[in-house]
DNA sequence: ATTAGGTTTAACCATATAGTTTAACCAAAC
DNA sequence: GTTTGGTTAAACTATATGGTTAAACCTAAT
């Protein structure tokens, strides 16, 4: 009863993690998350009663991880072109470390587009929200030729696709493991320059 | 014999197409594609030996679909502002009718990267002649402070994450399924604006 | 008319998998 | 020392699923 009570459930939550995110929800198997938690299967079902449980306790996490971070950084209220510096720079940083997490909820939110609703209110940040510190910074930067939707839509993309398409980005430039990740170090100090060169009246 | 000796194979990959493209290897039932071409389960078989050719089948087309497009659009001989405006108009037209492709590739390419490899052999044009044919352009019109690879993946980003992203978007926007393709619309005139600026000096 | 090949039906096999159950174990709390 | 609750082991259930098989059917070509 002392041991090890939210212990073991942190462990079961951390295994089911690193294989959901690899292999989806129909990919995954209850047995393999117990072998990765090192506990046997009878005692999976003890915590969460069901897959799906674990499941939609792995999903909403990912799902705050990658809101809360992007809050940190559009969230601010520093001027456009810090924010936009300090969002590309950490939001990659931790998109690298987490290189697992936007594929999978893209494709479980492919499969199943009604769940996004319920999960997003478990999110501590309405997404809306974000757009808006963005809209508000972009006005004070002048910036009136760029829909904000569109710029965030664009930043986000520029951040995030890299990431997902990495297996596949590294095969078509013939690029090693070593070689693609100082390409996305570079990525980061460009990327601002290059944002803010896209919006900036000539 | 006469009868429908390759239609039945169409038939069977069109359906194939259909349920792998949204479920992915593991989410889809071979009963499921064989309801879904109007066929029995035993008549699959005897056309696609195994899950995995079917899949190999679908999967090869999927990625040739995606890259020939691509080719279309990149590999022509325009000049970089004509050849942008193309790429965008048409590659995003293309991926709005098939929105489910950029999704399937990139998540199972995630769940299984060593694919790849073979796959490209299947592709009738490398993709490493895209990024020349983009350099070329590049160096024609004087932009020399970009990568052109770093303009590829930019592109190719903010064409593709829309697509893929777009169950999420909608509801971080509030957008209705015909007010999110409106806006999708939209982009099209301006992305190309956007990138331009992007990549010509002040 | 016979043949051949696509097609169906339906049963069948082997295996995998989510989830359950039961008994036993063990360590800490009482 | 007894109780309690987390934990294990192992067997088990029910079901789903990929794949096979065999017999019969149907139609067009011969």
């Amino acid at each position: 009863m002392v041991n090890t009570p939210h212990c073991t459930e942190e462990k079961i939550l951390e295994a089911a993690k690193k294989i959901f995110h690899r292999k989806g929800y129909d990919g995954t198997r209850m047995q393999e998350i117990a072998d990765e938690a090192g506990i046997n299967k009878a005692l999976l079902h003890y915590y969460f009663r069901t897959k799906e449980n674990l499941f939609n306790a792995v999903f909403q996490d990912a799902f705050k991880d990658i809101f809360s971070r992007l809050f940190l950084t559009v969230g601010s209220d520093d001027p456009l072109e810090e924010k936009l510096g300090k969002m590309i720079n950490e939001y990659i940083g931790f998109l690298q470390k987490n290189s697992f997490i936007p594929g999978f909820i893209l494709s479980e939110i492919n499969q199943n587009p009604d769940k996004i609703i319920d999960v997003f209110h478990s999110v501590p940040v309405q997404p809306l929200f974000l757009y808006e510190k963005l809209r508000d910074s972009m006005r004070d930067a002048r910036i009136e030729n760029v829909d904000p939707r569109d710029l965030f839509i664009n930043v986000l993309s520029m951040c995030i696709f890299p990431v997902v398409a990495k297996p596949l980005l590294k095969v078509i430039f013939n690029f090693s493991e070593k070689e693609y990740d100082e390409f996305i170090e570079k990525r980061k100090k460009e990327l601002p320059e290059f944002i803010m060169n896209a919006i900036t009246k000539k």
